[in-house]
RNA sequence: GGAAAGGUAGCUCAGCUGGUUAGAGCACGGCACUCAUAAUGCCGGGGUCGAGGGUUCGAGUCCCUCCCUUUCCA
């Protein structure tokens, strides 16, 4: 029977790049997507950018350009972040849309007219200076507890309490700086608790992990509260029908961008959306989604569902978060990988490859080990899957470019196809990881065979060609059945695949027979090797120690020998390796400037025959910014780059030091070069 | 503060409802092979399964306490 099958994920919003934490969940559902379409279900995937709300509107100010503007560059790069990964979206759309309007005011206008909606009057904050309501994360100031001081308005990350912004103690708008005052005005809400059962017979139904039941459970026990979905003027968004001056919450209409982007999606392929959207709808609805919001897609999106008179989701899949080698992803500690840096570093399908190879059904965070993914793509995906083909190639078509008409080993075959329900149902059940561990499983059992034929032998007599051929054949029919069953995952190596194979893999029971009897063409290599120089360029900044947030860069050229190296004591002995990992290098003064509320750093741009460098030094006791333009000092290319409050200097120049307060630029003679390495 | 998940070989992780000498991949050592992108195959070293109690004929697997990590809290 074929599903018809409508998938989501979430939503990126639209005021920054998306990182590989947006990546992970996008694999993530493209997988499943593509299992579900290789078994011939009707699956489609929607997304959308996410575009309303104070922070774009914030960004956009800061920019001096109009939302639009700042929404359509955003999403324009979300989508080519998206297409590089390979995510297979049938549908991007964008929820500052006529058809996420649509659904927004007709969604509101039923849960209005069944009385799910209330009024009534919130105490805010209020930015005078900056004429607007200040959401809770726009307010900071000294938290009411623990007493650490430039904490957010809703919680402490020092000490973890949650509090309203009126409890902080000296709060201020981060807009303006200002100290906000307390304003009244009428809000929208939206009675969630009226939906306790429905919601609780929904959760029961199987619609959810069992680790986010049991989260559910405790917010049931907690009590459904009444959701706010409203916010005052100036607010990007759109405005509601018949309160003017009020906007919807972003969060409100997000999620309707669900059905927005799939009406595009009907009315560009004339399909019937109502057939999706009716309460008894036979169309599967599943959303892939990070923990982080689980409860407006368990709780406010199924019941603004339910009271707008539609369909609930058959499922939410929730994921974990994704850490770089053990460290949080996160911008202030360093460790933030954006797509694009990615990207232009490496192929998309090795980190496809990876985070299926790690993705299991449940809720645990996902880390992305630098090392581990370097060694894993290589072995699993070039020396043993990759292998496979490659080794098989040349016998095949030394042997006249054509598949035997049998297969030697019919049986071993079999065993190579009677794993398809089993694999199914894994990548059905979202435990890609498992399945990526069967699979690579019977990459070793293709590999094992053709060592124990040894063709290269047999090779060495002519009266054994035929035999050669039969080995290689069935080395081919193992490989293309492997290759099957990771096309949810490599679509770009299966499409290169198949054309070597001279057929398609685009039907999971095309392997049902083998291919015998048919050319191949030439064989070219279906995926390279990782470097692992290149991987390590992955991480922008390793975090810098708490304690010197503030702190200029060090000028000691003692100082930059890799720490870990270096006892507290002083630098000791270093090997040549330990040299040699310095990535020396002349670089040329362009700009020098002094930096606006420090006054040890000067920031200079260098550089390096043709890149540039933006370093922050703390070196304004020594050197007038001026006098700078155009030396050409000694520069550290490779010293990860570090965040500091005034941007992030990307290496560290090398000056000498003695007892008086002054430090001394080392230089490069005449005829040096911007770029020169130095050793 | 409340809650959840996790702590298993150097690294990344499997180990279902408790049951023979705890597994895989990578890394490491040895051997073989040379068709293949220094790829492959075979053999091997390596773990008191976070700590301490308890239940049981028997616990990595159940219970309690503690330690550590991570996450969530509209």
């Amino acid at each position: 029977m074929t599903r018809r099958i409508l998938v989501t994920s979430a939503l990126p919003y639209a005021n920054g790049p998306l990182h590989l934490g947006h990546i992970i969940e996008a694999l993530q559902t493209d997988v499943w997507v593509r299992f579900q379409k290789l078994l011939g279900h009707e699956a489609r995937y929607v997304c959308a950018e996410d575009t309303h709300g104070t922070p774009v509107m914030i960004k956009a100010q800061s920019e001096g350009i109009t939302p639009e503007a700042l929404i359509a560059r955003v999403a324009a790069e979300h989508r080519a972040d998206y297409q590089g990964f390979l995510v297979g979206h049938d549908w991007f759309h964008t929820t500052h849309s006529p058809e996420n309007r649509h659904f927004t005011d007709l969604m509101f206008g039923r849960l209005k007219a069944a009385g799910h909606i209330t009024q009534r009057s919130v105490r805010q904050a209020y930015d005078e200076q900056a004429g607007m309501f200040l959401p809770d994360r726009f307010v900071r100031g000294t938290c009411p507890r623990c007493k650490a001081p430039d904490q957010y308005g809703d919680s402490c990350e020092a000490c973890g309490a949650t509090y309203a912004p009126a409890d902080l103690i000296d709060p201020r708008s981060t807009l303006s700086g200002s100290t906000p005052v307390w304003r009244e005005s009428e809000h929208l809400f939206f009675a969630l608790g009226r939906f306790e059962p429905m919601l609780r017979e929904w959760v029961a139904s199987g619609a959810l992990q069992a680790p986010v039941r049991a989260k559910l459970a405790e917010w049931f026990e907690a009590g459904l509260q009444d959701w706010d979905i409203s916010r005052d003027a100036p607010y990007f968004g759109f405005e509601i029908p018949g309160h003017p001056g009020k906007y919807f919450y972003v969060w409100f209409d997000a999620p309707i961008g669900y059905l927005g982007s799939l009406k595009a999606l009907c009315d560009a392929q004339g399909l019937d959306i109502d057939a999706f959207l009716k309460v008894d709808s036979d169309i599967e609805l599943h959303h892939f989604i990070g923990k982080d919001i689980s409860y407006f897609h368990t709780l406010f999106w199924p019941a603004v569902l339910h009271g707008s008179g539609m369909r609930r989701p058959t499922a939410v899949h929730v994921h974990g978060f994704l850490t770089i080698d053990g460290q949080k992803m996160s911008k202030s500690r360093g460790t933030f990988i954006t797509a694009r840096r990615y990207l232009e570093r490496l192929p998309p399908e090795a980190l496809r490859y990876y985070f299926a190879a790690k993705l299991g059904p449940g809720i645990d965070d996902i880390d992305l080990a630098l090392g581990d993914f370097t060694a894993r793509v290589n072995s699993d995906l070039v020396g043993k899957l990759v292998n496979i083909a490659s080794r098989c190639a040349g016998f095949v078509a030394k042997g006249g470019g054509v598949l035997a008409s049998e297969l030697p080993d019919p049986a071993l075959y079999g065993e190579f196809t009677a794993a398809a329900p089993r694999i199914a149902a894994l990548y059905e059940q979202l435990d890609y990881a498992q399945a990526m561990r069967e699979i690579m499983a019977l990459a070793d059992r293709a590999n094992q065979y053709v060592d124990a034929h040894k063709p290269w032998a047999l090779a060495k007599d002519p009266a054994k060609a035929a035999e050669v051929l039969a080995v290689a054949t069935q080395g081919v029919n193992l490989f293309r059945v492997l290759m099957l069953y990771l096309a949810p995952v490599l679509p770009q190596m299966a499409c290169k695949a198949a054309a070597f194979l001279q057929t398609p893999l685009a039907r999971w029971n095309e392997i049902d027979a083998p291919l015998l009897g048919t050319p191949l063409a030439p064989y070219e290599p279906l995926a390279q090797r990782l470097d692992a120089k290149i991987v390590a360029e992955l991480v922008e900044a390793p975090l810098a120690p708490a304690t010197a947030a503030v702190k200029p860069v060090a000028v000691k050229p003692a100082a930059a020998v890799p720490a870990a190296a270096v006892p507290a004591a002083g630098p000791g002995t270093i090997t040549l390796d330990d040299f040699t990992k310095l990535d020396l290098r002349v670089a040329e003064v362009i700009e020098a400037s002094e930096v606006e509320g420090s006054d040890k750093l000067l920031k200079l741009t260098l550089d390096l025959g043709g890149t540039r460098r933006t370093v922050f030094s703390g070196i304004r006791g020594s050197y007038a910014a001026a006098s700078l333009v155009g030396r050409k000092v000694v520069l550290i290319a490779n010293l990860a780059p570090r965040k500091m409050r005034f941007g992030v200097s990307e290496g560290m120049v090398l000056c000498a030091s003695g007892s008086d307060d002054r430090v001394y630029l080392l230089s490069a003679d005449d005829g040096a070069a911007g770029g020169m390495a130095i050793s």
